[in-house]
DNA sequence: ATTTATTCGGATATTTTTGTCCGATTAAAA
DNA sequence: TTTTAATCGGACAAAAATATCCGAATAAAT
């Protein structure tokens, strides 16, 4: 559904967002590790949330990432998506027709539009704050 | 959501269905022409199509591709996409976690569940015999 | 001031996906 | 029987995604 790079953004979001949610910045070793993820690639997908702004970084000792607590609700599944895999899936057509319409419909244009749909509203209404408190709580995890 | 060659399948597989339905033969090179795709992968396409049963193909002069009647409304999407793609779509965790489960989930697992089952609904319910009419009457179209 | 621990940025490497080429095989038509 | 038009299968090529390496920049601690 997304591409690993993206998988790798959101987990490392939630966890950033827990560790800040104590009060900690969360540094690439400790994020790698904790999300299980290739931590040189994991740095450049990082460097791209920091340019979307969705999380903060500093640098030198006692550095790393961080998110702004007030925030936590309004960054969404659907934002992480947009700035790692663009837009796509919520546009693209199923069938990868560049002109696919309501007006020149390609044959599955229509069950295609609905599922998008509910998957947009899915991940526009989840925010990084709920699914960090569920991280803290232990009740889910974000490795293996 | 789907690889190119997922995409191409399911082109393919309509097209040939729409020819099948007046008692012609598609070939490769007309396949490749009426759904805009780059030929020789088509073809490797095409052929794992035929191993798995979902149209069949015969050699020399007159040759090509075809869907019996018979199987047209059984053949759906979704058996078009695990011929191709596998059933990660369906059965792998959002996040790319190899073991988030409902013991063990990941933070969007709940959530994700939903729109799976709903997007394998919906490929599962739509055979190909309907979607070659509507591309038949004109409404739909399977290039640009 | 120097050392240390961190992010940043560019170049490079590997793997997977997408795409091409061409000869072998098949079967109907000439 | 030869030619022709088609699929099949293996090797190869190109592009994109994934992943690594390393030095530069930064800033706190020593």
């Amino acid at each position: 559904m997304f591409s690993k790079a993206c998988e790798y953004a959101i987990r490392a979001t939630i966890y950033i967002a827990r560790q800040s949610m104590e009060g900690l910045r969360a540094s690439l070793a400790d994020i790698s590790r904790e999300i299980d993820s290739p931590i040189a690639f994991t740095s450049k997908i990082l460097q791209q949330l920091v340019k979307a702004e969705i999380i903060y970084s500093t640098r030198g000792q006692t550095g790393g990432f961080y998110i702004e607590s007030a925030m936590m609700e309004s960054i969404t599944i659907a934002g992480i998506v947009t700035a790692i895999d663009g837009d796509a899936i919520y546009t693209d057509c199923g069938l990868g027709l560049k002109e696919c319409s309501g007006a020149e419909p390609c044959p599955v244009h229509e069950k295609f539009a609905e599922i998008r749909e509910s998957l947009k509203n899915v991940l526009e209404s989840t925010n990084i704050a709920s699914l960090a408190s569920g991280l803290k709580n232990g009740v889910t995890c974000l490795k293996r």
